[in-house]
DNA sequence: ATTATCTATAGATCTATAGATAATGC
DNA sequence: ATTATCTATAGATCTATAGATAATGC
């Protein structure tokens, strides 16, 4: 029954994987241990040997998760060296990332569940959160330093508030026109729907 | 033990105005129907007659805590008829409201365990949106119709994101500086920290 | 007679631990 | 000899239901 010390550090590592996605599907308090270690392919028993404690299972999940997202938005902003951001948020801010809570942004999957957690949870979350913010500060083309800095959070909390909107309610259209608004509102730099009134949905 | 019908219809009020504080507090999946239903005075038994599924109280407190919101922003927007979305923006990009999950805006604290359920409780956050968005609407001061929504559904997921980051970090610095950068970036409506570098925290 | 609430419980599930097993690592 | 995983289980908790009780509503 036992496997090698490198077995073990892989199984561990899928179990971190499985976990970072499952969390966001069901939430932290919405998915058991026994679930989370079958999906890893090991049993509930296998569990304490590697993590102290579910607690600590969902600090290392989270900064699994933003890591993930993390590399999604630099593969995303590499598609288009001109206008990076332009690019993060058409990902972002689309309905395909609305639908997909499994492997979508954490923040917005488990935001409210961050907030009462742990400091291990929310320092998973804080260091992830700082990666979003230095990725975008050179992409806002704005001054420098604290400007910047400003710019840059208020950006992303744009993004984060329109995905939680659009998935809290049930009228598809409803949730196309947040993300859509919040987009328009991000790449103006001032008001929604300046450029467009027509029917580019 | 029967209590008269009007008595019931109070039990049943405080039964869901507990609820929505205390979901907000520990999520949906947070809280169960013993601890719910001993803080409103009652015990567990009672709770089927009045509520068909714990689902059925999530939507219906999901809905009162909405409500109770939406009322407290149109109290704050009251206090200042000159300028009522920068009333609203002060409380709700606060440290205080920060800190008061329990009474807080709902969207906030129940945005991400909201996406994950079912259509019931989705209705309830989509009404209370949408009343947020018709008091936001005439407050933004912008021309008309679709440019208007756009923006309040801009500035709202500002606000409900820059919450939610604050809340899911460690360091009090970092929440303080979303709060403000968000705040700067809906009432100059354009980018952040133009108007002041200064000491003003 | 009806019914709102109570006590009690069924049956499932949750986190965490204990002890057995079998393969690794020395 | 050590240890990663397994089976099994303790003890708590969860949602939901059943039957008893006692007051209301007719």
């Amino acid at each position: 029954m036992r496997v090698s010390r490198t077995q073990a550090d892989k199984n561990r590592q899928t179990v971190i994987d499985v976990a970072s996605r499952l969390f966001r599907e069901h939430g932290f308090d919405g998915i058991g241990l026994k679930d989370l270690m079958e999906s890893a392919g090991l049993t509930q028993g296998a569990f304490y040997k590697q993590f102290a404690s579910k607690d600590d299972l969902a600090a290392q999940a989270s900064r699994r998760a933003l890591e993930s997202a993390f590399q999604r938005w630099s593969a995303a902003g590499a598609t288009n060296p001109q206008d990076p951001l332009g690019a993060v948020i058409a990902f972002y801010l689309s309905m395909e990332h609305g639908a997909e809570k499994m492997e979508g942004c954490p923040v917005v999957a488990l935001g409210s569940d961050a907030a009462r957690h742990g400091a291990d949870v929310k320092a998973s979350f804080e260091a992830g959160i700082r990666d979003y913010l230095e990725m975008l500060g050179p992409w806002v083309g704005e001054a420098d330093g604290e400007e910047r800095g400003g710019k840059a959070m208020a950006i992303l909390s744009t993004m984060v508030g329109a995905v939680v909107l659009s998935r809290a309610v049930n009228d598809e259209q409803l949730s196309k026109r947040f993300l859509q608004a919040a987009a328009e509102s991000i790449l103006t730099g001032s008001s929604a729907g300046d450029a467009q009134h027509g029917p580019r949905q």
